[in-house]
DNA sequence: CGTTAGCACTCCCTTTGCAAGAGTGCTAAC
DNA sequence: GTTAGCACTCTTGCAAAGGGAGTGCTAACG
């Protein structure tokens, strides 16, 4: 775990780490000595320094420059030297206090904890609306707008609505709407949405054996419905924020990062990975992997509902971060969204 | 309408605003005389020029730079001098293709509108969905989550769908919200909202002299949910294209750009503003009124629906903008989604 | 033998000065 | 009325110079 750093080394590498952290500058090593109390003289240091560079945890932009960490130094520091600090009941209360507004929608209140995670860390929020698969079935409405045009109103356990729109190749009428609503909704309710489409397959495959009509045409209707993958939506909050950072000055780097953030798809990816882990997952973007979000870091973490609804959030900022002040700021987000699910879906 | 400009005059401020338009420099008296076949010297240019500024449709931004339009010059240009051509047929194909997607919900039909308007002009795409106010009532459903807690879904003529979470004061059955749904959409199908609003407020206040106890109940509901603004929503599309711009280069110009996307506020009011008007509207943000805009210019049209649903779409972009081609572009647009609307709603 | 002071060196950043280029406004001639 | 000529202004680019910050090395120190 400490691979092979000295007390010594991690001390100075921690503190070049945290005042980088701080002020976005290169850290020399008289910087080091004057900030922090350790005992050695700056050109000790330096000898310090120039082992961390050569051991990949450090790097300097130039030669006469100070040091700045490396990916590998901010994993190190994240894995061994940061230790988090808890919330105080006074922060907890501070957040919590954000989150009044009862009887928000889903989507609304991810916006909002979005916006919240936003302007607490003023960084970038970023949410991602459970999927539908991960969700427990509650209801479906079936609207006829048309003869053969339907919206299907689609409400999962913990309040999430969808609507879509479908087209039938045959038309049908608002009474056999309502039953085929009333038999799915009997017959599916409380499934989760991956056992409902299981069922689906198994009932399709005996459908000639249906000798009731309706039936046929309702386990038809529900299959349309949940043939795309439903949710999945990301909420990106306060983008002006992140831009304020020193470190995306760089007008092309700026461009960069707003496309990835109207693209979507890199999250949206990312988060997933994420999905499954419990607790806080850090990611840091790195130029040969995901060069999209070159020189930032994501801070993430999975809420979830005692339904099984299961989504991600968390912040986008730049990797030169505060993680003891983020980590816990989203890791609370995350429970608290989580209970507030709970009971709004009382 | 020609405010006293000669036809040289007039001439030469059209072939500099085209110019500046063009390349996004001031543009001097030589590069006239060069570009354009006046048969004068750049002397004489000058000296027009000279006027043009004193009469405040130029600028120049330092004594040895060419002359800018200014804001009355870009006015004056759009009022009188620009000729707009209309799309061929080609090109109305061409952007007919991109709506190709049938069975579009109209969220997803606008939204795509707003990406289609981004990436054929290579500026922002902007659409206001239509304010529930303006549309026509077709049916609410009323799902019961818990005891006091409905989950309301409201559809519209066009097929707008909307949902919002409301808490009674006393419990309601299943059976009863039934009922109360069919009452109202019995009684409202076809309204308008504001029509529907009006009814309620006459319905409330004979609400005692009511003795069913459900119709009662059914009036409360519907006024608890259209108590809201519904819809109004702005879609931005394409942020990062407007700052591929070179006025955008100027970073804090750019942030608050940025904000003023994020902030949304700004722009439901002007879009709202224009919102009545025929045809294509054109607002040039200027630096008092509207600062967070300023140098950028919205090119704006309504849309509608034979169903009375208004919404306004358009593109923002630099006022430097080939008004030329945005603004049948737009016009089109506006057009091509009104009869969308129109279809997809049968 | 680890630590430290001293010092030369490197590199960046800002300032300064200078020259080139573009465009104007004015005046006088056509 | 139009145009050529010219002095003037202002920007832009470039190079040189100076200051500052930080390093790496070496030699001395405890």
């Amino acid at each position: 775990m400490n691979e092979g750093l000295n007390e010594r080394s991690r001390q100075i590498l921690e503190a070049i780490i945290e005042d980088y952290i701080h002020t976005g500058e290169p850290v020399g090593s008289r910087a080091i000595t004057r900030r922090h109390d350790i005992g050695l003289s700056p050109a000790s240091v330096r000898n310090v320094m120039a082992d961390l560079e050569e051991l990949g945890y450090l790097a300097s932009p130039h030669t006469s420059a100070g040091r700045i960490p490396t990916e590998k130094g901010y994993r190190f520091y994240l894995n061994c030297l940061l230790q988090v600090r808890e919330l105080s009941r006074q922060e907890r209360l501070w957040i919590r206090q954000h989150y009044q507004r009862r009887g928000l929608q889903m989507e609304e209140l991810l916006r909002e904890a979005g916006r919240i995670l936003s302007t607490t860390s003023s960084y970038t929020g970023i949410v991602m609306v459970p999927k539908l698969e991960s969700s427990v079935f509650r209801r479906m409405e079936f609207i006829s707008l048309a003869p053969r045009r339907i919206m299907v109103v689609f409400i999962s356990q913990s309040g999430m609505v969808e609507h879509r729109l479908i087209e039938t190749d045959m038309p049908i009428t608002e009474g056999e709407l309502q039953e085929a609503a009333n038999y799915l909704n009997a017959t599916f309710s409380g499934l989760g949405i991956q056992d409902i489409k299981q069922r689906i397959v198994i009932e399709m495959a005996r459908e000639k054996a249906l000798y009731d009509d309706l039936l046929r045409r309702a386990i038809l209707l529900s299959s349309k419905v949940l043939e795309d993958d439903l949710g999945g939506q990301v909420f990106i909050e306060g983008t002006a924020n992140i831009l304020e950072q020193p470190e995306f000055s760089d007008i092309n780097r700026m461009k960069r990062l707003l496309r990835a953030f109207e693209q979507k798809s890199l999250l949206v990816e990312l988060l997933h990975q994420t999905q499954q882990v419990e607790g806080v997952q850090i990611f840091i973007g790195s130029p040969s992997e995901y060069s999209e979000i070159e020189g930032c870091s994501l801070v993430t973490a999975s809420y979830s509902s005692r339904r099984g609804t299961v989504g991600t959030l968390g912040i986008i900022g730049p990797t030169r971060m505060p993680y003891a002040m983020v980590i816990p700021l989203v890791s609370y987000t995350a429970s608290l969204v989580g209970s507030i699910l709970d009971n709004e879906a009382e």
